[in-house]
DNA sequence: TCTTGCCTTTGAGCGCGCTCTAAGCGCTAA
DNA sequence: TTAGCGCTTAGAGCGCGCTCAAAGGCAAGA
């Protein structure tokens, strides 16, 4: 538990380019990572834990600017707990919108779907006209 | 079924503003709208399917590029419905990925925000440290 | 006749989230 | 000793999807 990381393990293991790491860093939704005695980064799994938790979020549509908040709550101590808290349960819901609009998206693409399989039937019926 | 709309009544209707429906237009996603005597766009609701079906599909992440793609097939004719079928199955595939990426997603949600509960009925229990 | 209001166009501008560039430093291997 | 590699920084640049600005036309109402 113990591990450290340099930048180009965290992106191999997270998906994100070193860029946005230092990108992620600059904006503050990353603590200052630590350094080695020649001022390379290294990552703790600590660290990992957190920017997968970032990528959550992204990946789930929140905004950066809120995420920066979230962020700045966090580095505020355990007494922004529940605001923290109420973040995420309006995150949540915001995720559970999107799934909702997407189920419906997804009949719709199936009966567009079925809408096709149908003219294309039609087709073979009458492959050319006289 | 015969009714004709001006782009300020189609704007209210699909939620797209009038400037975005132009945008459309401009970029091939649109046929060229039908004019009246003065120039004036007058849309059909033929033209309110065609546009809520693009909503969907940009609401359920496609690029304006494919978007660009399936219009142009769409404007070649029936006989591009095999095609607009694929297209619109590989799409399918992206939504129900982004659905259970989702899904994952909230029960991650769901467990942060029990670990931020038990943390604040923690903070109740030692309210202050004397 | 004049004002108001809605429409038209082309092209520029914007916000977001990265992504890249340029210049430089320290370590290691040849 | 030198070359090359991977890291560092600040700041510029980019792609996407709009969004707006400027300049102008037509028509209805005062």
């Amino acid at each position: 538990m113990e591990n450290t990381y340099t930048i180009q393990q965290i992106a191999v293991m997270t998906g994100l380019s070193p860029h946005t790491l230092r990108y992620y860093e600059r904006i503050g939704l990353l603590h200052p990572i630590s350094r080695d005695s020649i001022g390379y980064r290294y990552y703790t799994d600590r660290d990992i834990a957190w920017i997968e938790f970032l990528m959550r979020l992204r990946q789930t549509g929140m905004p950066i600017s809120e995420m920066k908040q979230f962020s700045d709550l966090r580095s505020q101590g355990d007494h922004t707990a529940g605001q923290r808290r109420e973040l995420l349960e309006q995150h949540r819901i915001h995720i559970r919108e999107q799934m909702s609009r997407l189920e419906q998206d997804l009949h719709h693409m199936d009966e567009k779907i079925e809408y096709y399989e149908s003219l294309e039937a039609k087709q073979k019926q009458l492959p050319t006209i006289p």
